[in-house]
DNA sequence: CGATAACTTGACGCTCCTCAATAAACGTGG
DNA sequence: CCACGTTTATTGAGGAGCGTCAAGTTATCG
């Protein structure tokens, strides 16, 4: 039976490794750390209950799609395999078509988790793209109309009902809240490839709490808020790995929270201007041009518009910048580093 | 086999409706909005993969666990049934107990979630407390050994390796970051029925970037990492739950994020103190004494101890707060929230 | 009871916000 | 295509806010 099915899975070209029993079993599937378990209920010195409750409590191998394999006669067996949460089972004896299909149908909807995903929102948009590829999620974003947005044009704004989130094509957005005294505070500026808006979806009252506005003529496609929640909310992996970025991206607001309070305008502004760069290069691309109005500067830095050109200009004065013609930043990233770690040398 | 079936589930105690073809039953879901739905696979007008994938399209219904019915001979339709998504499916004929097995185990995966859990880091930890009183779930904090931790110490470090997560059972802990003059930011101040540190285990390096220390003699239980990661990883409904306040929590976040870049250290003091008042306050009482230290209210406001010394008693002049001979606070907060909506009065 | 930590108040000055003025760039309508 | 109003960038002057240092007072703890 076991060497069956390992043939079967053999000649699909999957890697296969088996084990003759239950205690061996966990042991293989900690060393090896499979991409899926498929795991008889009987079985001698421990049986299939057993390892999939060894399994389920180490976080190596609890994420791991599990399928029993029971007697197409003993239904309590399988009923008691559902109900500690497997994934699939099958009934012996079963067909080829059967066992692969089911390999086939979890492996696909993990597959795409295995990728790495980095800390910040830049993962999640890399994870909406890809995501989006898989096959029953293809349609996330492809496939939609597309529109046009000009420069200043609001694509949702404060207190709107959110039923949808937003993918950038091409073009350039800015996300911001604003103060009571009329003041910006920028959340972000977002390029092509990311997706804005998808936070007022997942929150407890649906309405979007910032606003965003296109800086550069944009293309931009509306998600439809079921699509995005059958994404997250249907699948399994897909949230847990959700739940890592949320996570990173908390983090990450919380350091940015001590930088703010503790900073000066200064370090924030050069901090500020790293991580456009940063965004600007993406995956990999290599520019230190930046584009940016002094006011949207200002608001991403936490400060006025008057006070980011005099820093601006301080920095153009120590050579960390050049200013073109066109007021574009040409920035020396080293230097920029530098004052972020600068110390207050006059301290301790 | 439709009546035997209600029949069952009514004498259990359940309420069940039931409809007999594929759009009655949609209708009726969306309707009603069920806790569980059983559907059969056969059915006429419409089948019930075309029942789930309506369903599962519409956010009101996408969460609702679905249970399909499918002849035992008939096994290449509940493979399909699988593969789509379904939580689980039952062979007719079925016995009485497999059927109560397979809905009271679903619905008991997905019935404390029901219960409202608010916006903020409150939230999440009532969401941890009733998610231990169930019983897959109980030994998250119960049965286990609490320690005592004395004032001052230290409960986990900045840079040390995240493996458990610390429930609260008395005292006061406060969880920072510290920068790199030296200073601190208060990220939180928790006391008893809180959950803290839980965020570095979900997120992508697994140390602690915030550390955790005691206020006032506290008593504080370990819950492994593995048991957690089961929690949250293990159970898509607890998943998606937790995906929502994580949300919450950023949005929370930004907000912070806002008032530190552009109110007064006046505002934010105000701020400071009525979140910490609702925080104390817990689930409807009505303190208004605070006991805090001006470091860490510093800290909290992200400004220095001195500032807040003249702050608090500018306040104190202005009776917006009393401070008695122990330097706790006694606060109004009609006037606290007062401060935080004034809005420079010379402006515009 | 001495030592240490926490709180308070004063003096000083740096940072950065505000208001104001100017120049350049941009956008729009005739 | 130009004239005009509007937005954006820059620079200056003034001053409020708040961080820093210092010193004194009161609580806390071994």
């Amino acid at each position: 039976m076991r060497e069956t099915t390992v043939d079967i899975l053999r000649l699909a070209d999957y890697e296969v490794a088996a084990a003759e029993n239950g205690r061996l079993g966990v042991e293989k599937a900690l060393q090896f750390c499979p991409d899926i378990i498929i795991c008889d209920v009987m079985m001698p010195e421990l049986d299939g209950y057993g390892v999939f409750h060894i399994l389920n409590k180490k976080p190596e191998t609890a994420k791991i799609p599990f399928i029993f394999l029971t007697a197409k006669s003993r239904r309590e067996d399988m009923r008691k395999g559902m109900n500690l949460g497997a994934d699939d089972y099958l009934t012996k004896p079963f067909e080829e078509t059967e066992l692969l299909d089911a390999v086939e149908s979890r492996l696909k909807r993990t597959n795409f988790l295995k990728q790495e995903f980095s800390k910040n929102l830049d993962g999640i948009n890399s994870f909406f793209a890809r995501a989006s590829e898989y096959e029953e999620l293809k349609d996330l974003s492809k496939d939609r109309k597309i529109s046009t947005y000009a420069k200043k044009q609001r694509i949702y704004g404060e207190g709107g009902t959110a039923y949808q989130l937003y993918f950038i094509q091409s073009g350039k957005v800015k996300t911001y809240r604003a103060t009571a005294s009329g003041k910006e505070f920028v959340t972000g500026i977002h390029g092509p490839g990311d997706f804005i808006g998808y936070m007022s979806l997942l929150a407890e009252n649906d309405t979007y709490d910032d606003i965003a506005v296109v800086l550069e003529d944009a293309e931009i496609c509306a998600i439809p808020r079921e699509d995005f929640i059958k994404l997250i909310f249907g699948n399994k992996e897909v949230a847990n790995t959700f739940i890592s970025m949320l996570s990173n991206n908390l983090r990450e607001r919380e350091e940015q929270l001590m930088t703010m309070a503790y900073a000066s305008v200064r370090q924030r502004t050069a901090k500020a201007l790293l991580k456009l760069l940063e965004c600007e290069n993406g995956h990999g691309g290599n520019v230190n041009i930046l584009s940016i109005t002094r006011g949207d500067l200002a608001g991403l830095v936490g400060t006025t518009n008057e006070t980011v050109t005099r820093t601006l200009s301080d920095f153009k004065d120590e050579g960390v910048i050049e200013i073109d013609p066109d007021h574009n930043i040409i920035a020396n990233r080293k230097k920029l580093v530098q004052i972020v770690n600068f110390n207050m040398a006059y301290k301790g």
